[in-house]
Order: structure tokens, then C-alpha cells, then sequence
DNA sequence: TATAATCTTGACCATTCAGTCAGGTTTATA
DNA sequence: TATAAACCTGACTGAATGGTCAAGATTATA
């Protein structure tokens, strides 16, 4: 079996990879095959081993490139980080609020559902009191959010949508959103499926702009 | 230090507490110690040896009440289950949309501000897949929400509300109301505070009321 | 081609932890 | 009061696991 696995790899060797080619690979290798396992079983439930086996690596070859797990897993926190600031953008008083906020959280839904294992770390992180990223939160998003709120007031002196809260709006927006890929079974029982598919999150995401935009009073286009 | 422990309880048994008292004191101090810390690591990250420290008593008297790290899990699990069907009961045809969602929210929110661990615990279960209950959740869930949803569409039949899909709107219910807990760091970060006040939570209910009530199109009571 | 740098990996170790157990203490029962 | 039942706990054990290391293989460099 491992012989196999070897031979396979002696094989890729023959098209000569660049150690640069070879570290990335690896790299990008290790971090899939961790986030997914940190997805399901959380930072102490994860094994290296059990990383190791589903990057078709060694154990010792994750601790070449990380060299603890703690830092195994802040790159993969890293990466669901970078998701997570995405998306906000099109939020600014130059936008409509239906169009903005309808796109954000069609956007929101998109990222959930494609990448739930992201969604998963970061829930997981959370949960746990967020050691890791408590700065960020406090830094980045505390500022990214206050921004939002003034374009949020803006709209609402325009008339353009009511005076809503718009910081417990985003906590809303992310949980409702999110809440498909971190309690995935709860929404599959009661939907009675195996599996969320495309048509699923396209009425979830459609009815949740529905409610919240109407929920918010925000104009039609 | 455990010599103080130690005197403490023997002063308790002058009192000559019977086997039933013991028992039940025993089981619930373990219960709560148990709660607190699986929410806070996770079911791998929890040690028999935390919980007993937390609960005041040796490990091994942990076992001597639960035999399996895992039947103390299942047995706290078993509590946030049943805060978990609480709180439907007034979501019935009989009752106006506007009271009986209202209620309902405002009950969820409630529940999270008040039983926080319990949240999480049930969030960790769900993000590890949630192997313990996945049975409780395609019978018992699936069939109250099903119900409910018949009682939303006699509602909106009656236009005293938009016809929105109920499963969904529960998900979302869950999720914003949930998500107080399970996020907090999130939350509090963003909000700019250490932790949430009763204030806050007042607000945030009011506000996920009214943008959920109007965005379902619930006419006012 | 020779040397250095990087990558690979099986074998190993120290620690942690769930669970056991024997012997003791307290409460119940006859 | 004597015996049984339930409760308590320090000390121990086997298994799992994060991390190390030395030796070998591959790629880069002079």
C-alpha cells in the first residue's frame, strides 16, 4: 500500500518539481486535508496523524512544514480569515441598500455553501472563545462593521431603509447564513434530506433577502 | 488545600445527608462542572480531570456517577435537548401570529442569555456532525417543525402573514438567536464591550422581533 | 561533478488522559 | 448493633498522541 503510494511519488519525482513547487504543493496539500479534519473534530479532536492520513503524507513530513499543530492551525484560521472579510464591499452609500445588502447575503450563502469546512474552523474557534483571532475581531471587524453602520445610517436618512441596529443586523445576517454549513444536520433532518443542494440554498438565500430586506424596510429597487 | 475540601464536606455529612440527596447533589454538581467545561472545549478537549476540578470532587468519584467520559457528555446533552423543545408550545392556529412569534423569539433569546453553555454544547454537537442525536433530530424536530409549518401556512392563509417557508424561518430564528452565545467573542468584539448586558440582549430581541415580524409580513397585533 | 540545501520518513520518546481498583467511610436495614 | 449497600478516593495502568531525530533521498548550486 505504502509502496504504491511511494511509487506514485517517484514517479510525479521523474517530472522533476522544483523544491518551490514541491513546498507549495505540500503546503497547500497539508492545509486542505487540515482544515476539513479541524471542520469535524474541532482543534484537540484533530490528530496529526489523522491530518497526515488524509494529506497521503507522513506525520513527520506535516511537522517539516508546521511545526506544531497550534500553528497548523492558525494557517488554517488564516485562510477562513480572509474569507470572512470578503464580500462587505459593496457596501457604500453610493449603493442601494437592496441591491448592497441583497448581494451581500447572497454572497454570505455562496461562501457557506462552498466552503462549510471554512465556516466550520471558524465556528469552532468561536465557540472556544476565540483565543487566536480575538485581535482581529476586535481590530479589523469592530472597524469594518462601524464603517458599515454609518453607510447603514446614511440609507436610513435617505429613507431608503429603516434605522435598524446595523451591527446585530450583521450578526444576524452571518448566523442565518452560516447556520447551513455549522448545524448542517439540524438543517438536513428537518428538511428531511441527506444533503443540502443547490436548489436548497437558493430558496434559503432567497427567502432570507426576502425577510431581511423587507424585515428592514428597504425600498424595492 | 484538599484537606480544606475535604473538612467542608465532612461537616456537610453531620447533616447526615441520605444516599438520594448525595446522589442527586452529586450528579447535578457534575452535570453543571461538565456543561461549563464541554462548552468551553469541546467534547475532546474536555478532561474527566478539568470537570472533577470544576465540580470539587476526585476524578475517579466522576466515574463512580458516570461511567464514560461519554455517558456524561449524552447525559449533558440531554438537558440542552430539552431546553431545546421548549418554547413552541404557543405556536399554534389558536394564537396571533404577532404574539406567538413574538414570544417565541424573545423566549429563544432568553434562553441563550440564560443558558449559554447549553447553547454551546449543542452547537458543538451539531459541528461535530452530531452523531448523538441525529435521531432525535430527524423524529422529534422534524415532527414539531412540520406541524408548525402547518400552523404558518393556516396563517398565511388567513393573511395574517406572508407565506414564508417555516423551516427556514426556524433556522433563522436559531441561528440570530443562538448565535449570542455561540459567537460571543464576535459579538462583544464588534459591539465594542466584554460581555453582552441584559440591555444588549433587550435590544437585540426587540430589533430581531421587528425585522423578522415585518419581513414575514405579520400584520401588528 | 561535488557539495550544500531541502525534503522525506520510520522509529522512538515523554506526556497526557480515560478508566480501574482495592480499601476505606458513611448511610441504610434487619 | 451487626450486616449490607452505597459512596469515596489515592494510586495505578494501558493506550493515544504531539513532537523529535537521524539517516536517507532528491534537488539546487558552484
Amino acid at each position: 500500500m505504502r509502496g504504491i503510494v511511494f511509487l506514485a511519488r517517484a514517479k510525479k519525482t521523474v517530472a522533476a518539481r522544483s523544491h518551490e513547487e514541491i513546498r507549495q504543493t505540500a503546503e497547500e496539500d497539508i492545509l486542505l486535508a487540515a482544515e476539513s479534519v479541524f471542520a469535524r473534530v474541532g482543534f484537540s479532536g484533530a490528530t496529526m496523524a489523522a491530518i497526515a492520513e488524509r494529506a497521503g503524507l507522513p506525520k513527520a513530513n506535516l511537522h517539516y512544514y508546521f511545526s506544531t499543530k497550534a500553528a497548523l492551525y492558525r494557517a488554517v484560521l488564516d485562510h477562513t480569515l480572509s474569507l470572512w472579510l470578503a464580500g462587505v464591499s459593496g457596501i457604500t452609500k453610493a449603493t442601494h441598500p437592496a441591491q448592497a445588502l441583497g448581494d451581500y447575503i447572497r454572497d454570505k450563502m455562496r461562501l457557506t455553501a462552498q466552503y462549510p469546512d471554512a465556516s466550520r474552523v471558524f465556528a469552532n474557534e468561536m465557540l472556544h472563545g476565540a483565543p487566536e483571532i480575538s485581535g482581529y475581531l476586535q481590530q479589523e471587524l469592530k472597524a469594518l462593521i462601524d464603517e458599515k453602520a454609518l453607510v447603514m445610517a446614511h440609507w436610513a436618512k435617505q429613507g431608503k431603509m429603516d434605522k435598524v441596529d446595523a451591527r446585530h443586523l450583521f450578526f444576524t445576517i452571518w448566523a442565518a447564513t452560516q447556520t447551513y454549513a455549522d448545524f448542517q444536520p439540524q438543517v438536513c433532518a428537518v428538511l428531511g434530506k441527506a444533503e443540502m443542494t443547490e436548489a436548497d440554498y437558493e430558496i434559503a438565500a432567497t427567502q432570507l433577502v426576502r425577510v431581511l430586506l423587507k424585515g428592514c424596510g428597504v425600498v424595492a429597487v
